[in-house]
RNA sequence: UGGGCCGUCGACUAAUGGUAGGUCAAGUGCCUUUGGAGCACUUUGUCUAGGUUCGAAUCCUAGCGGCCCAGCCA
């Protein structure tokens, strides 16, 4: 059973929208749109994009498209279309209209032919340096391009020609002409079309010419009809040149709307900055774990839902702010907390001998699948003489407060017996090797007849049943919230946490995970989350680490060290 | 420095001129066969200074602070 998302607090996008439905603007019609460039994969960052997209548009009887923003085929691949889709499935949402950029780039064509026709366009034989040069800066107006009067007649022959492939790659543009004076630099004739002789993933070599974003997105979604264009905020200053193409083509009137991105502390949403950590090897790829990638927070174990909660719970405004780590995990405890199936795992085993317990005797213990869910029922798991307990769950000299087993102390087994700590086994080098306890058999599933009462109860794992497992406990993948604050001459990857992953080699499952399935989840006891990873092989799962359970103890220890 | 956007508990976010509320985090207690979960409670906030108003987080002015823009990327 999923968790029900939390209330959705108002915010400004669906006042926005709430009002022009009421107002019968476009007759109350919505729709929308999510428009990556296929450059790279989603990260949790589009989530929220989507969620808002999809989700808004939803919540007025609207339609959603999906539409790639394929528009520079030097940085684009069919990979990452596909990967793209597969995540906005996964994440719950189902396109209405799967579009693309480049279905456009006819039409688009035409469009640059009419804007020349009217004056509104010029092609530019500058060099790109001549361009930025006479671009102007923040403080002083720009200079006019030489070719910004060419005739119309010209303009049209030179951009034809651009389109039959005549000229090399940078040698012109084709630019609108606005005014070279505007405080808004995007203003100041803005590129509309450049010479790229590259092959695109869809249109393969019918184009040498490709629109630039400011002259592909507005009229997308204009063709589409798209009644709320929502985008994130550092595309405010386009809204201008966004406007101002769609009122010289007359065409249909979308409106832009900005918001907040998503930000996460330890980590970072820069595609740049996650493509090197792929290619330098600092992860395992796009699908590491660690990685905020949705294809990384599957493979982790993060659920659909659990991200939607977040980033509903986080909301939306046009606030830079950056949203603690710890949200994110608490949805995610929240979700698998009602869903997971609880299981006993042991990640760093000490062997427990119990001196009294018949030599090869073996009991099927009761354990209940899932406190939270009384439908998923109860399993059985062998107990015998000899166990594994955590090794954090024994301490030969407890400190104040410790409740665990302890020389001469008694606690409870979950599901077993009560037991007693007796004696201890080192090796030469004074390690602890194993403990020797006894055992209460009147206890028998964990209740004292007399009423007595123990202060703990740990898990555990019979030896002799034991499935292997490799465990991979993840920590955040930088150690700083934020990774970019470094010293002079550093870059983000000195913030790298190098305990980012710990691989346990030797962890002991109890033997009803021997054939768990890749991808399904498990709380264990005591422990976290765990899921399998696809790197599993038959008798020897891999599990991930999701994210752990709270630990009170761990603060209570931590505030006592000071 | 020109333009644009934005400043509310530690974090995120509501309050649309009329009781500053919610979630996370932190803390306290209860409960517990997970030191989990749950339940109850608590702490902390309107950037500053003026102004308008019966009344300002909200409107106005000024200041301070942050983010974005000078790609033939999106």
């Amino acid at each position: 059973m999923a968790s029900s998302p939390p209330a959705a607090p108002s915010n400004f996008l669906r006042d926005i929208i709430a009002e022009d439905v009421k107002s019968g603007k476009h007759g109350g019609r919505v729709q929308t749109r999510f428009p990556p460039e296929p450059n790279g994969y989603l990260h949790i960052g589009h989530a929220k994009a989507i969620c808002l997209d999809f989700g808004l548009a939803d919540e007025f009887g609207g339609h959603t498209n999906l539409r790639f923003d394929d528009t520079n085929p030097e940085k684009e691949d069919i990979e990452y279309v596909e990967s793209i889709k597969n995540d906005v499935n996964w994440l719950g949402f189902r396109w209405d209209g799967l579009y693309y950029a480049s279905d456009y780039f006819g039409q688009l064509y035409e469009w640059a032919i009419k804007l020349i026709k009217d004056g509104n366009a010029y092609v530019d034989d500058s060099s790109a340096e001549e361009i930025r040069k006479n671009r102007g800066t923040l403080t002083e107006p720009g200079k006019d391009s030489p070719y910004r009067n060419r005739s119309v007649e010209e303009n049209l022959n030179l951009f034809e020609r651009m389109r039959a492939g005549e000229f090399p790659d940078g040698s012109r543009v084709l630019r609108a002409k606005i005014d070279m004076s505007s405080p808004n630099l995007n203003m100041r004739d803005p590129v509309m079309y450049r010479i790229l002789h590259a092959r695109h993933h869809r249109t393969g070599d019918k184009w040498p010419i490709y629109p630039m974003y400011d002259f592909a997105h507005g009229q997308s979604d204009s063709l589409e009809k798209v009644t709320h264009s929502m985008c994130s905020l550092e595309f405010a200053d386009h809204q201008p040149l966004y406007n101002w193409f769609i009122a010289q083509l007359g065409i249909f009137p979308s409106r832009q709307i900005e918001f907040d991105r998503l930000s996460l502390t330890y980590t970072m949403m820069s595609k740049r900055k996650l493509r090197r950590l792929v290619e330098e090897g600092r992860v395992t790829g796009w699908h590491d774990p660690r990685m905020p990638t949705l294809s990384g927070m599957r493979r982790r174990g993060y659920t659909p839902e659990a991200i939607r909660n977040f980033v509903t719970a986080a909301g939306v405004s046009r606030t830079n702010g950056i949203v603690e780590l710890a949200m994110l995990e608490h949805f995610v405890r929240e979700d698998l907390n009602k869903r997971a199936l609880r299981v006993m795992a042991v990640l760093k085993p000490l062997k427990i001998i119990i001196d009294n317990y018949p030599e090869n005797q073996v009991e099927e213990m009761d354990a209940v699948n899932n406190p939270e869910d009384a439908s998923a029922g109860t399993r059985k798991v062998p107990f015998s003489r000899v166990l594994y307990i955590e090794q954090d769950d024994f301490r030969e000299d407890p400190p104040k407060g410790y409740f665990r087993l302890s020389p001469g102390r008694e606690v409870r087994l979950r599901y077993g017996y009560f037991i007693t700590a007796k004696s201890l086994v080192k090796n030469e080098k004074g390690e602890l090797i194993e403990v020797h306890c006894t055992y209460d058999p009147a206890t028998r599933g964990g209740n004292s007849p007399d009423g007595r009462k123990v202060k703990s109860t740990i898990h555990w794992v019979s030896a002799a049943h034991a499935v292997d497992a490799v465990v991979r406990n993840y920590e955040t993948l930088f150690s700083k919230e934020n990774p970019d604050d470094v010293a002079p001459g550093q870059d983000f990857t000195a913030n790298l946490n190098p305990n980012s992953l710990e691989v346990i080699a030797d962890a002991k499952l109890e033997p009803s995970l021997a054939s768990a399935a890749v991808a399904n989840r498990y709380q264990f006891e005591r422990l976290g989350y765990f899921c399998v990873d696809p790197d599993s092989k038959p008798g020897k799962p891999v599990f991930n680490r999701t994210v752990a359970l709270k630990d009170t103890w761990a603060k209570v220890e931590r505030k006592h060290k000071g």
